[in-house]
DNA sequence: GCAAAATCTATCAATATATTTCATTTTATT
DNA sequence: AATAAAATGAAATATATTGATAGATTTTGC
């Protein structure tokens, strides 16, 4: 058989069945073990399936929750030491813009006491607060994003640009020396508007958005004054980007924050 | 059975069960209590549940997220009858305007197919349609409301000060000749601009709601198009409602016969 | 407040799964 | 057909997950 065939049956084998695996799929696709790993390998870089341990199972089952908050669980021990980091970085009283992310959602968790202001376009957010009755917070209008949970478009983009906050909880797709990039276009003016509406801006960005760039690009370096990040952060650019004058903070996932001196 | 699916169904037992011991939790997925212990604590950093001594519990239990919209069985088949009758008088793609409320919320969860575009201050039924993307949700902003999750204040205000829809689903405290009652002065001001801004006005009343007087006048019975309530509703206060000129449909609860003959 | 019981965390060996490596087969190219 | 390149399957090595156990911690009953 050929390759490429093999991969398709693989494909919609995962589309009806949710999760297989090796053995099922091999015995499906009449290869070896091996030759299953290495399509799945191929499959999962072109973004067609995720692989886990004993198997492989599709991307995106079920969108009966919001996908990106709750079953993402790549990365999340440093999300959450993210999160843990950044939240430090708030006072208490403070107003504070939450961005639409799993980052930023994360960060949301470890604010509730603080009793900040909170102001946010994201759904999972504001549910995360809606029992909370110590704290307020504040939801931007919007057309809901399907699947995320983000509210979108210029209800959304308005409600920022007549705001204003102490603080600004990022998160995004890429971050290189040229600076921020994010993949959705939409979200792009909000955040736009959130990081003017911001008198600090901080921005959380596990090590993976490291040197990525994204589709669009969001903002330059000089619009961010901290940077949160995970310890698996490249250190290269981590300096460089130190050099250029942003500060950056990287989260030990033990829980512990390393935190540089604060050159401000 | 895969870790994943393993920890799915610990979420799912949790949802019903609101708490678990490790000893039921391990008997339920067919694994030791060590892993258990570990996707328990896995699943506590992802955020989707509470460890406690012995056990877990849900963080958010569902059922009371939004102490209004589930833990209220009151009335509950009759509201469902009213929602799904509510429901008919909505054609496709018109633009509606549903309220927070329990009443107004079962209207929503009949409303999928219509394919309708949705306008709401209530996260409830935001997160209703949150995973749907054949349906625009518009979503106004606003302060949460505590426990109720309905989003007031100026800013919601606002938002339907400038909109216009075909229809608004509103439901309330109290109804009587006099007109319209309700119970939160917050949800007031909202409520008058929602009316303003739709065509038609829809209100939505279990029959308890009929005499009853609450608080705060909400507006007159000139204000309304139709009401729409179930069998048990009193049968003069019906009849002298539709004598002033106001549409009265009654839905009969499936299992239960109408009080009186229905004149449609 | 103390002791007993229960539960938690940390660690370890056993198992299951992944990755790497390499000889062999298949496919493509000249 | 001869050769180079790629793909395959199988083995060896590395990593991850699991279940069990021992010592620390918390809860419970008095």
């Amino acid at each position: 058989m050929q390759a490429e065939e093999r991969q398709k049956r693989i494909e919609d084998f995962l589309q009806d069945a949710e999760f297989a695996s090796l053995e099922e799929l091999s015995k499906h696709v009449g290869a070896s073990i091996s030759t299953v790993r290495r399509d799945l390998t191929t499959l999962e870089a072109a973004g067609s399936l995720k692989r886990t341990h004993g198997g492989a199972r599709v991307l995106a089952p079920r969108s009966d929750e919001f996908t990106f908050s709750l079953r993402d669980t790549h990365q999340l021990t440093e999300k959450e030491a993210i999160g843990k980091a950044c939240a430090e970085l708030i006072h208490p009283n403070q107003s504070v813009i939450i961005d639409a992310g799993t980052t930023a959602y994360h960060v949301a968790r470890y604010l509730e006491d603080k009793t900040p202001q909170i102001v946010t376009n994201s759904l999972p957010v504001a549910n995360l607060f809606a029992g909370a009755n110590r704290l307020e917070v504040v939801v931007s209008g919007g057309v809901i994003y399907p699947r995320l949970g983000v509210l979108v478009g210029p209800l959304a983009v308005e409600s920022f640009t007549k705001m204003h906050a102490d603080v600004a909880v990022m998160s995004s797709g890429g971050i290189s020396l040229e600076g921020i990039t994010n993949s959705h276009g939409l979200l792009i003016d909000i955040q736009r508007a959130m990081i003017q509406a911001a008198q600090k801006v901080i921005f959380c960005l596990d090590h993976t958005k490291f040197g990525r760039r994204s589709v669009l690009p969001l903002c330059g370096l000089d619009c961010i004054d901290v940077i949160v990040t995970d310890s698996e952060a490249p250190a290269d650019l981590v300096e460089q980007l130190r050099s250029k004058g942003t500060e950056v903070i990287v989260a030990t996932v033990a829980g512990k924050v390393a935190a540089e001196p604060v050159a401000a």
